[in-house]
DNA sequence: TTTACTGCAAAGGGTTTGCAACATG
DNA sequence: CATGTTGCAAACCCTTTGCAGTAAA
C-alpha cells in the first residue's frame, strides 16, 4: 500500500479533475480529507477523520465527503457498526480490493482479492444479472470476523 | 424460495427453541415479525416490517428484532442507504445466499450463490486469515447496480 | 410471584441543512 | 461579481431507552 510522491501528485490532479467536472474546487479542506485518507490506508469512520484532518470542522467534513464521493474520489462503506466509512476510491488510491470487518470492535481492514476469487465473482455477477434484470456496476465482498485485538 | 407448510412449523419451532436457551419467549409479536420476513423473502426495511406485522409498535419491533438477532433467529444488514434491513437467519429460511443492492433506491434482492464462487471465497478467506490474524466466521457478498425498476 | 414483555413518550446520536459570511475563478 | 465554500447551530430521522403496567412460566 506504499506510494511514492509521483503517485500523489498523480491523485491530487486527478481528485482536483473530477471535481472540476462537477464545477466543484478542489479547497484546502478538501485535499486535507483526500490526505486523511490516503495515509490510513483503510476505511476511516468520521471520528477519525475529524482526528487526522484537524481544523476541518464536522459539518464541512460531511459536506466535503459526499462532494468527493459524488465525484469518484472518494467511496462511502455502510459499517458493520451504525458508523459510516470513508475510503479513497480504488481507482485513486491503487488495486481493488476487499475488507475484513472485526464483528466485536467494527474495525475495518483491506485484504487484497485474487484473480480466482474475481473471475468466480464475474460468472456470479453476469448469472445474477441474466436471472433478475439488474444492471450489475460493482461488487463488494466482506470477511467477517474478530480481529487480532479483538480475539 | 418457496416453503411448504411442514418447513415452516419445523421454523417456528426452531425459532422457539433458540430464544428459549435465552430465556426469551416466542410471543405473537415475535411470530408475526418472523412471518412477516418469511413472506417477504428478501430483506425488509423497519417501515416494511412495521407495515407487514401490522399492530406490532415500532418500539417493540425494534426490541424483538434485538432479541432475535442475538437468538440466531433474525440477521440485522447494514443497508447501502441508511436504513437497516433485517432478514430470517439462514440456516432457518432456506440456503445460504448473497445480495443484489440497487444503488439508486436501495432495493435489497436475494442472490443464490454457487459452489465454484464459495470455493473461491474460502481460499480467500484462509489466505487472508493467515496474513491478517483475522479470525474469519462469516462472509457477505454485495453486488451493486441498478434493479430493474431504476435502469 | 418472579421474570419477561408491551407500549408510549422521550431521549440519543450520527448526519444533514439554513443561513450569513467568506473565498475563489 | 457570480458562484462555490465555510462554520455555526438547529433540525432531522432512525433507533434506543425509561418507566409503569401486563402477561406468561
Amino acid at each position: 500500500m506504499s506510494m511514492v510522491a509521483e503517485d500523489a501528485v498523480r491523485l491530487h490532479q486527478e481528485a482536483s479533475q473530477r471535481l472540476a467536472a462537477l464545477d466543484q474546487r478542489y479547497t484546502s479542506s478538501r485535499r486535507a480529507l483526500v490526505e486523511a485518507m490516503l495515509r490510513a490506508s483503510r476505511p476511516m469512520t468520521m471520528p477519525e477523520i475529524l482526528g487526522a484532518a484537524s481544523g476541518v470542522p464536522q459539518s464541512s467534513a460531511y459536506r466535503n465527503l459526499t462532494v468527493l464521493c459524488e465525484a469518484g474520489v472518494a467511496r462511502r462503506l455502510a459499517g458493520a457498526d451504525d458508523l459510516g466509512r470513508f475510503e479513497l476510491a480504488e481507482d485513486l488510491s491503487g488495486h481493488h480490493h476487499h475488507h475484513l470487518v472485526c464483528s466485536a470492535c467494527g474495525l475495518v481492514a483491506d485484504v487484497p482479492t485474487s484473480a480466482r476469487l474475481e473471475k468466480a465473482l464475474d460468472e456470479a455477477a453476469r448469472l445474477a444479472a441474466e436471472e433478475t434484470g439488474f444492471a450489475i456496476t460493482d461488487h463488494r465482498i466482506d470477511l467477517e470476523g474478530l480481529c487480532p485485538a479483538c480475539r
